[in-house]
DNA sequence: CAGTTAATCACAATAACCAG
DNA sequence: CTGGTTATTGTGATTAACTG
């Protein structure tokens, strides 16, 4: 923590005092503690007729609903006690204000009772976006959610009378405002920093899909002759490759165990895994004797829903629920590995999707077996599949790697924008 | 009664369970 | 196999129930 304070020129202040409060250990001499009602008033101001929603954010943004998002809200039938909201007050969110929920607002518009809209008791006698930085430090480093009173999880109730009596760090006015210049030219630069690694990932990502796409359906070797393969999903394939139906590539297998203590699998989008039943977690089924067998090696797929399910070669033996699709291969011209990835392939792109049934496209969009056993997939030489397979793990080993460093600097960013803005507001560092 | 506090809703994503 | 349903989590709200 110290030595990545020390990235920045660590200045300090000239003299420092103990604070007297719990949260903060010493400050700058010339600075001052503060109750918050000494410094804010709570304003509780009539709606108007054009008044918007404004919702403030857990990272602080207080802006009009629509700016963020539009979607995912229900209306109130009377918004009963609602309160009007001013650009440039400090907005504090009772409910959410441990979580971050604490800013200063873009927009006028109205807000729900839980909102407390403070602005300065002395006009201009202090920056309330300082305070805002302070605020929400308190709330990342767990502060206000240990004032809570309430039991149930988001009861913190930060309300106006909380934050009133808190003991604020206080610099002079100008410092305030030097050290809310500082964070916001600080903080654009990470956030930037940060957004740059995302598009990163996501460009390896990308690449890599694109990669393992050309390796399924088109081999290595990208000056081969083709011919058009028959299947619309792919178009040509290499002129030397086969197609087959999966029908006489696999066979579904239906094994039902009738028995219990079983290892129970789960199929999930990061492969098969053991389920712990009882961990409470997850749903959980009355009777596992009805489950279907599994052994190593063979095909697993969730089926069920083409839009969350997947497909995994499991590494264990064990039990799936009766209503998944588990296979093997019979084919000794195909490779498993090779297989694995085109079906899985084939869940990411949505090729199977296109071969769903059911009631419903969202959540309920079925793979039927009839759909399976016809479905055309490319056959190339056996030898051939294991090259391509073998390449598509380099490939993905490689991009996990440099995406596993990225969301490592990602992680380091985060933490060095909250241990600056820390060190900013309780006055470990003297900002210019 | 108004203002708080506790409970609940909505919605999306994931990974299923269950009855006929 | 089909259609219906569910548990859980996160984050934004709304609303019912208390309390003085």
């Amino acid at each position: 923590m110290e030595s990545t304070i020390a990235e920045i020129e660590v200045q300090r202040y000239e003299a420092y005092m103990n604070s007297g409060v719990s949260w903060v250990k010493e400050i700058p001499a010339h600075w001052e503690l503060k109750k918050g009602k000494w410094l804010f008033q709570k304003q509780d101001r009539p709606v108007r007729a054009s008044d918007d929603i404004v919702t403030c954010f857990r990272d602080g943004q207080v802006t009009l609903r629509i700016n963020r998002k539009t979607e995912g809200f229900t209306n109130a039938l009377k918004e009963h006690g609602y309160q009007g909201i001013r650009k440039g007050d400090l907005v504090i969110h009772a409910m959410d204000a441990f979580a971050g929920a604490i800013g200063v607002s873009d927009s006028d518009g109205k807000a729900t009772p839980v909102y407390a809209a403070c602005v300065p008791r002395i006009s201009g006698s202090v920056n309330p976006y300082f305070f805002a930085y302070l605020l929400r430090n308190m709330a990342k480093t767990g502060f206000i959610e240990s004032l809570a009173k309430g039991i149930r999880e988001r009861s913190t109730d930060f309300r106006y009378s909380d934050f009133g009596e808190l003991e604020l760090t206080c610099p002079p006015l100008e410092e305030q405002t030097t050290i809310v210049d500082f964070l916001d030219r600080k903080t654009a630069q990470i956030d930037q920093a940060i957004a740059q690694k995302k598009r990163l990932i996501e460009q390896l990502q990308e690449r890599r899909q694109i990669l393992i796409q050309r390796g399924v359906t088109r081999g290595l070797n990208p000056d081969v002759p083709m011919k058009d393969s028959g299947m619309d999903w792919i178009g040509q394939i290499p002129a030397h490759w086969e197609v087959k139906k999966l029908k006489y590539v696999v066979k579904i297998l239906k094994r039902i165990a009738n028995a219990t203590g079983i290892d129970v699998l789960s199929i999930t989008q990061r492969g098969v895994k053991v389920k712990d039943i009882n961990s409470g977690e997850g749903q959980i089924a009355l009777d596992y004797s009805k489950y279907q067998l599994v052994f190593r090696g063979e095909f697993a797929m969730n089926h069920m829903d083409l839009l969350t399910g997947y497909v995994d070669i499991s590494n264990f033996d064990g039990v799936v629920s009766p209503d998944y699709r588990v296979f093997t291969l019979t084919n000794s011209k195909f490779d498993k590995h090779y297989l694995l990835r085109l079906f899985q392939l084939c869940y990411k792109c949505r090729v199977f999707y296109a071969y769903g049934q059911g009631v419903s496209q969202l959540g309920r969009w079925r793979f039927p077996a009839e759909n399976f056993n016809d479905f055309i997939i490319p056959q190339p030489p056996h030898g051939e599949q294991q090259e391509i397979a073998d390449a598509i793990d380099k490939i993905e080993l490689a991009s996990d790697k440099s995406i596993n460093q990225a969301e490592l600097q990602i992680k380091k960013l985060r933490e060095y924008k909250s241990i600056l803005i820390n060190a900013a507001v309780t006055g470990k560092i003297k900002v210019c």
